[in-house]
DNA sequence: AAGTGGTCTAGACCACAGC
DNA sequence: CTGTGGTCTAGACCACTTC
């Protein structure tokens, strides 16, 4: 006697399952039993748990610290990435805050094209982090054309925070006609993983934002997001509170 | 003697020994030897090639098919999401098809809360595909308040396309205030994962899109777009021409 | 030191595409 | 039927956090 069942993979069917047990039966921020209880109580080997447990970190559902723990996540919060207003970076009021700034001349091959430079021009880039309710969602490389910003932006700056504020304050001053956005999904390089607070490799939202002024693309900035976190939010409407229950 | 090594996963330096081949010795389409002697190849074992391989994958660089073999893919489609004209889902010339059309009082507690549905309000649900450049993009699910819409839409049609069409051919006639969007990661449910031409649980790009017709949400879409071979483009700037060599 | 999640192995079998 | 990627197992060891 043959069941009609569809033959569902083991662990698609436990994420269903431990997905109904966290809605019902665990808190936000509540611990869950170590994998290899969890995966003994289901009668499957570890590694499968785990590929019912990745799933759900991905759809945010769960946190994984190593050494510490699986925990239950609270939920996405919604990070502003259009503020209708069209400015600059570093506009006042932003969540972001400047780490450092360098000068170099060899870019990636997607921003140089975006920024339309020449091979060997030199570019600005200034790395910046944007924390919301505390926690780290954003690590960003900001690319802007050196022609640009020439004026008034001294690199010899003993902090590297001064020198990336320096060429923030900069674009202030410049024309901006408009931007445009891309957002796709990658993979933490491992820098940008330790700002974020994550492994290597752990996926992320890649905004790429290009900024026009007096007809060229002026500045390109990479901010990639924590995929686990985060729900961009674009347009008019507020990120809602959380208030949901 | 100790080296000072970092120590750095294996699959993660595979995947930059794999990512660094994949630009210098393969081209768009071709064909990769099966995993089994690619594993072989490096001295590792099938499974750590294949966390190798899954990043690759999440990052569009490669497109794996069961039955069938590992091809390296082409470029991501940059596929325009918020075509500054506000309009309804629907109007002439977008990429989408209709497919189907239901009515339902019961539709998922995130989609009541946007559309401000009391529960057990009637809303219309419609079932559209997104295609570009031939392949299958974003699958998406439509939810439209019923009372929106009511004259015009004969829901006992035959055919089921026709009577999606009704409904999106009523909201037409609705003014549209405004729109507000959100993006996240999700994994796809087996029902879209199969217009998609994907495995259930693949990673997606879930847009969330709102719209307010005087002073109310009126419709709420639902949009599942292949993370692997998408890239979302907001604002002015066209997609650009797949040219760059 | 103990306990957690992260990495890795060497095998097995299954589902699907194509001949 | 053959060959491919997809699933699953039972174990081992490593890196990290906490006590």
């Amino acid at each position: 006697m043959k069941l009609e069942t569809a033959p569902e993979p083991k662990y698609w069917h436990l994420k269903t399952v431990l997905s109904d047990a966290l809605d019902t039966e665990f808190t936000v921020g509540e611990i869950l039993p170590n994998e290899r209880d969890l995966a003994a109580r289901f009668g499957v080997a570890r590694a499968t748990l785990r590929q019912a447990l990745e799933q759900l970190e991905l759809e945010g559902r769960l946190q994984r610290r190593r050494g510490v723990g699986t925990t239950v996540a609270p939920p996405r919060v919604g990070v502003a990435v259009d503020p209708t207003r069209h400015t600059w970076p570093g506009a006042a009021g932003d969540d972001w805050q400047a780490v450092a700034a360098s000068e170099t001349d060899t870019v990636p091959a997607a921003v140089a094209r975006l920024l339309e430079t020449a091979p060997g021009e030199a570019v600005h880039v200034v790395r910046r982090n944007r924390v919301s309710a505390g926690q780290p969602v954003a690590a960003e490389l900001l690319y802007v054309r050196s022609d640009a910003v020439s004026d008034g932006v001294d690199m010899v700056a003993a902090d590297p925070a001064a020198g990336a504020r320096a060429v923030l304050r900069a674009l202030q001053a410049l024309d901006l006609d408009g931007q445009d956005r891309t957002v796709e999904l990658g993979s933490a390089r491992a820098e940008d993983a330790k700002q974020l607070d994550r492994l290597p490799g752990s996926p992320v939202l890649v905004v790429t934002t290009r900024y026009v002024s007096q007809g060229r693309a002026t500045a390109v900035a990479v901010s990639t997001y924590r995929a686990d976190t985060c729900r961009l939010t674009f347009g008019e409407r507020e990120p809602e509170p959380l208030l949901a229950g």
